[in-house]
RNA sequence: UCCUCCGUAGCUCAAUGGCAGAGCACUCGGCUGUUAACCGAGUGGUUGUUGGUUCGAAUCCAACCGGGGGAGCCA
C-alpha cells in the first residue's frame, strides 16, 4: 500500500491506493475517480479497454466517499491534482457510500456544523487542520528546543480563580468544581519549580458570546518563566510568533495554497514587531491618522458596492437570453456578489460606529474589538500594546514602578482584524501587594493560600502570557472564524456533534 | 441580556400580494481525457411553527422556535 504524499517515489510503477471517493467524471469508456487518502488527492482512470468487465462495473457503481482500493500504473501527469495519476487495473471495494450529504457544491454553515463528522474530510478543512498541526508541532519545538517543561494544569478547580469570566461549574463528589479558564496560576507554580515551563491544555468560558472570535472550549499555550520580566516577555512572545509562522509557511506551503492564504502577508512576520503603549494606542486611536483612514475605507466600500451592483444589473439583462452553461456562471457571480455586498452593508453600517468610538476613546478605557482591528490596521504585522491601566487588568498583574496606574500586561494582536492572540504581562511577586489586591478583588483568601506560599518562598519576577490556539490557527490560515479552527467547535448553542 | 439579518425540494438559492421555480445531488439515457466535466429526460414541496390582515399570503403584521453576524466579555 502506498500514500497518495508519496507517489513520486512510484512513478511508472504499480503501486496500490487505500482511500475513499472523493469525486467521479464518467464518459463512455473511461471513469475518472479522485480518491483521496488523508494523505492528499489522486486521479485514477479507469479505461473500459484495460480492465476487466468486472473492475469496470465496479468503478461504474462507485460513489462519493466509497471506500476502496485500487491498484494501478502511477504516472507524473501536471493536468491533474497532485501531478499524479494512477492507471487503474484493479478495484476493491469496501464499501459502497449511499447519499453522501456533502455534494461538491456550495453548502450553508448550519448544515456543515451539522454534518462537522464528515466536513472534516473536505479539503480546506483538511489543510486547516494540517496547519493546525503543524502550529501545534512548531510551538512544542519552539519551547523544547530553548528548555521549557511542559507540565500540565488541572482542567477542575475548586474556585472562581479571576473571578472576572463565567465559568461553567460541575458537580465533583460533594463539592461544586469549575472548568479551568486558565493554566495560569498553576504555571507560575511550576515555574518556581522547572524555571521554564509551558502548558498546553484545553479552557472553558461560559461566556455568552456569539461571535467569530469565540469558543466556550479552546485551547491555549501557556509559557511562564521564572526571573522574566515584561521586556523578556514580549521577546519571547514575537519570536514565539515569527518561528511558527516561518515554519507553517516552509512545511504547510500547499495547504496555504488550497486555502488562498496571502504569503507575502505571512512572511512579513519577523521580529521584532512594533511596540507601542497603551497610551500610544490611545493617541492613535484619537488621531487624524485613523479618521482618515477610515474616511478612505468607507469611501473605498462605497466605490465597490456601485461597481458590483451595476456588474449585477448587467447580469441579471443577460440572464434570459444566456445559455445554460453562462446561466450556471451568471448564477455563480450573483451568488458572489450578494455575499461581498452583504458584507459591504455590514462594514458601511459599522465604520461611522467604528469611527466615533476610536477618536473618543478615553484613557482607562479596555479596547473593543473594533478598537483592536483599527489599531492593527495601521501595521503590517502583529504588534504589541503593553502598559494597560490597572483598572481592566486581573488581580495577579504586577504595577509599573513609575506610575501605579499601568500594569505591566501586554496583549499582541493580529493583522487583518484578527484581534488579540496573545496577552500576558509579569505578575506581581511582592506578597503584601498581592495579598492587598486579591482583598481589593473581593476574591476569597483561602482558596489562594496555595498561590500566596509562591510568594512566601523565594519569590521571584516572573512573566509569562497565553496564546490562543484557535486565533492563531485562524490568522496564519486566513479563515473567518474560529469554528473552523479546532475539529469540533464547542460554541454557544452548538454541542453535536 | 441587547441590537441586526435570515428561515422555500436532500443541498445552494430565485419567485418583491396573483399558477412554487432553477442548479446541484439521486435515477435513466448520451458523450474517447474529464477538472465543482458537459448534454437530454425523470423523481423530489404542509414555503420553520401558531395566529392575524386580505377575494387571494412564501411575500404584509404579531408571537414563538431555529440559525448567522455584532455589542458586552475575552484568547
Amino acid at each position: 500500500m502506498v500514500y497518495i504524499n508519496e507517489l513520486a517515489n512510484h512513478v511508472d510503477q504499480q503501486a496500490e491506493l487505500k482511500g475513499w471517493v472523493y469525486n467521479t467524471r464518467s464518459s463512455k469508456k473511461l471513469i475518472f475517480l479522485v480518491i483521496r487518502d488523508g494523505t492528499g488527492l489522486c486521479q485514477c482512470i479507469v479505461n473500459k479497454d484495460d480492465v476487466s468487465d468486472e473492475v469496470w462495473e465496479k468503478a461504474s457503481e462507485l460513489t462519493q466517499e466509497s471506500s476502496v482500493s485500487i491498484t494501478g500504473n502511477v504516472t507524473a501527469d501536471e493536468r491533474s491534482v497532485g501531478g499524479h495519476e494512477l492507471h487503474v487495473s484493479d478495484i476493491s471495494v469496501f464499501q459502497v457510500a449511499d447519499g453522501y450529504p456533502i455534494t461538491p457544491k456550495e453548502h450553508g454553515i448550519e448544515f456543515l456544523m451539522e454534518n462537522r463528522h464528515l466536513w472534516l474530510r473536505s479539503r480546506r478543512q483538511w489543510a486547516i487542520m494540517r496547519v493546525r498541526n503543524e502550529i501545534i508541532f512548531s510551538l512544542h519545538e519552539f519551547f523544547q528546543n530553548k528548555g521549557f517543561i511542559q507540565m500540565d494544569a488541572p482542567v477542575f478547580t475548586g474556585n472562581a480563580a479571576e473571578g472576572t469570566t463565567t465559568l461553567f461549574s460541575t458537580e465533583y463528589f460533594e463539592d461544586q468544581a469549575y472548568l479551568t479558564q486558565s493554566g495560569q496560576l498553576y504555571g507560575e507554580a511550576m515555574a518556581m519549580a522547572h524555571g521554564k515551563i509551558y502548558t498546553f491544555g484545553p479552557t472553558f468560558r461560559a461566556e455568552k458570546s456569539k461571535t467569530r472570535r469565540h469558543l466556550t472550549e479552546f485551547w491555549m499555550i501557556e509559557p511562564e518563566m521564572a526571573f522574566y520580566d515584561l521586556d523578556m516577555n514580549m521577546e519571547l512572545a514575537e519570536e514565539m510568533l515569527a518561528y511558527v509562522v516561518q515554519r507553517v509557511l516552509k512545511n504547510c506551503s500547499e495547504e496555504l495554497d488550497i486555502l488562498e492564504r496571502n504569503k507575502e502577508v505571512l512572511e512579513k512576520v519577523q521580529a521584532p514587531f512594533p511596540r507601542l503603549t497603551y497610551t500610544e494606542a490611545i493617541e492613535l486611536l484619537n488621531s487624524d491618522k485613523t479618521r482618515q483612514m477610515l474616511d478612505e475605507m468607507e469611501a473605498s466600500r462605497k466605490s465597490e458596492q456601485e461597481k458590483l451592483l451595476e456588474e449585477k444589473e448587467k447580469l441579471e439583462k443577460e440572464y434570459g437570453q444566456a445559455k445554460k452553461g453562462r446561466k450556471v456562471q451568471i448564477d455563480k457571480r450573483l451568488r458572489e456578489i450578494n455575499m461581498r455586498t452583504d458584507d459591504i452593508e455590514e462594514d458601511l453600517r459599522n465604520i461611522p460606529h467604528w469611527r466615533e468610538k476610536a477618536l473618543n476613546i478615553k484613557w482607562g478605557e479596555d479596547f473593543g474589538g473594533s478598537d483592536e482591528t483599527i489599531l492593527t490596521m495601521h501595521f503590517d504585522r502583529p504588534i504589541m500594546v503593553h502598559g494597560y491601566p490597572a483598572e481592566v487588568k486581573a488581580f495577579y498583574m504586577k504595577r509599573d514602578a513609575q506610575d501605579e496606574k499601568v500594569a505591566l500586561g501586554v496583549d499582541v494582536l493580529a493583522p487583518e482584524g484578527y484581534g488579540e492572540i496573545v496577552g500576558g504581562g509579569q505578575r506581581e511577586d511582592d506578597p503584601d501587594i498581592l495579598r492587598k489586591r486579591i482583598q481589593e478583588h473581593d476574591l476569597p483568601e483561602d482558596a489562594f493560600r496555595w498561590y500566596m506560599d509562591l510568594r512566601k518562598f523565594g519569590s521571584v519576577p516572573h512573566s509569562g502570557f497565553g496564546l490562543g490556539l484557535e486565533r492563531a490557527v485562524c490568522w496564519i490560515c486566513g479563515i473567518k472564524h474560529v469554528r473552523e479552527a479546532i475539529p469540533f467547535p464547542r460554541m454557544m448553542g452548538r454541542l453535536y456533534p
